[in-house]
DNA sequence: ATTTTTAATGCAATCGTTTGCAAAAAGGCA
DNA sequence: TGCCTTTTTGCAAACGATTGCATTAAAAAT
């Protein structure tokens, strides 16, 4: 049975003066009197009152909260992004709702009608795999909630991005492999229409280039998932003899990669250099340690919160869209 | 600039009826007529009304969601529990607000508080690592908010519990160490006020009275997670020359304590054997991949939102504390 | 002592939904 | 048509907090 939970009310009969006095005292406004200020307040510690939450967003038409949409949230990288959400947002006295699609576009959609349900103030994204289609987001960037999208962004909606030079670090690890001596690079990619994805492989196209060193569009396989790599191996291991490196998306795929080489026979990096993406604790456990490429997580998380509470504090002043952009770090370990 | 989001009353208006025929209407309220019910779902349709839940709550004093405080979101336990807890609650029409508590039990007590204010109408608990105080959970169960502990629980606190078998999981894999030749196997165990951590114990030395093996109390180190493994390798390498087996609590721990002993010139199994617990997708990934116990995370998660909205949906009936426990399940891989 | 000014409090409506009870409309039957 | 049921709808008060405006109490000025 669940008890009552004192109210303003109660506290105001108790004190025998007027709900809106106590509410006012409680906020501390100035034109109540310090003395009944110190009534109402010791009178709130001793009843342990907490305010109603649902009454004051419905009044007040804001909750303090932000909604989350992350594609995995056993990720390392959305793990460490959701600390450095919650660290901020916390400190500026906003809850933070999480979701995770499981990237699937109907439970994102389905994510996205709860959050505005429950009236949050505005939402941070992450987009899911295969999500294709924006309609859902188009409907709350209409309802004039303010929408952040970080690391996996889309390109057809006009909004604040928070984002990996994802360009940058591709072409910096590829260029690495280069130089440990690889010219027959395996690139093992993520979908094409996602934008991680297709900048990734931007980057290692450019370092192909700018080593002088022939582009095979054989090389380059749909592929970014450890599952992938198994239902794959076949196209891969054919590929094998004729490899000296592989990029891979991610870490996940470049360790299952790797796995399926050195199950047949490869040595790595004798045989084959690997190199992954993100730099996930699994990245230096397993053997050898994966090279990888580091990205700013927290910084990410805690710039894509101060972008979003900017605008929901600001809500008559027009930004125009923003792109934050963080770099990544290349991190050589012993399979390249 | 958000905008008006239809109400109940728009509705009404509209149609020339009152907002109760609206509110019954939507809920098919059996006294409302066909027509009117058909004339309000249109409408209700057409303006794309979504019901106010901050509104719906505040008048039924439920929401409709249920609060969970995770330690840790990124261990592959605890992100599968959560699979298994959205997966029932979402079908049963409970939307969930994930917390995590970073194993700190004042955040785990903001945590709390946070989802009561949110008035979440039941919460599921797994008790961060530091936590020694009940006193907050206590504070939510006298207020009649059903609260349902799992994996980690409070053995103060009289609640429904969803637990694993603890117990048998590490009895079976010391015992399956032995059986592999080991003698002198070294416990990496977590806190003793860790109940998880005490029945893994109990399992440990069952096995070892099982087999006659003489329990050294010098062979069992508190030490939980990778971190902790470096900071105490010294008394590890000390102790590992008289060593044949290492049993951790958990995978991390297992991994750290494999991986310290490879860099010092053990050989693993060969040397010295090494399990683990919990089953997490690294334990298949590092080399040698490791032995584990396998935890049944989703359906733990399912299991107790069963429990939580059982209790609910039925706020005047008194059950009794319940306790389920879950099977683990060996995973013999190639460290032992 | 009376008026003016300022400080402190109260009133009442509002946010969107639900619900017990009263009222009206519709249907049945003589 | 009149009366009685039965079906449908409306009224109004909640839920708990906020806020513009009116009002009262207290202090200052005349």
């Amino acid at each position: 049975m669940k008890l009552h939970q004192v109210s303003i009310n109660d506290i105001a009969r108790d004190l025998g003066i007027n709900p809106s006095t106590v509410s006012r005292a409680l906020r501390d406004h100035p034109s109540i009197s310090l003395k009944t200020k110190r009534k109402v307040l010791e009178m709130a510690e001793r009843y342990n009152y907490r305010p109603n939450i649902l009454a004051m967003g419905l009044r007040k038409r804001s909750t303090k909260t932000i909604g989350l949409i992350i594609p995995e949230i056993a990720h390392h990288f959305f793990s460490s992004v959701i600390s450095g959400i919650e660290e901020l947002a916390y400190a500026s006295g906003y809850r933070v709702m999480i979701c995770q699609s499981n990237e699937d576009q109907s439970r994102e959609a389905l994510n996205l009608m709860a959050l505005l349900d429950h009236r949050v103030d505005g939402v941070l994204v992450s987009v899911s795999k295969n999500t294709l289609d924006f309609d859902h987001f188009k409907k709350v960037m209409e309802q004039g909630v303010p929408i952040i999208f970080f690391d996996r962004i889309s390109e057809e909606l006009a909004t604040d991005r928070v984002i990996t030079n994802d360009y940058e670090g591709a072409r910096m690890v590829t260029a690495h492999l280069i130089e440990r001596g690889c010219r027959n690079i395996l690139h093992l990619a993520a979908p094409k229409y996602l934008l991680v994805g297709k900048e990734r492989l931007r980057g290692y196209r450019q370092a192909l280039y700018e080593k002088q060193i022939e582009m095979r569009e054989d090389l380059i396989l749909q592929c970014d998932n450890s599952q992938q790599v198994s239902e794959m191996q076949h196209e891969i291991l054919k590929l094998a003899p004729g490899i000296d490196g592989v990029f891979a998306v991610n870490d996940f795929t470049a360790i299952a990669a790797m796995q399926l080489l050195q199950r047949n026979g490869y040595t790595v990096p004798g045989n084959i250099a690997i190199a992954g993406f993100g730099d996930d604790p699994i990245a230096s456990i397993v053997c050898p340690p994966l090279t990888t490429v580091e990205q700013k997580g927290y910084e990410i998380g805690n710039e894509s919160v101060r972008l979003l509470i900017q605008r929901i504090e600001n809500p008559d002043t027009e930004f125009p869209p923003r792109t934050r952009v963080f770099e990544s770090t290349l991190k050589v370990r012993e399979s390249s």
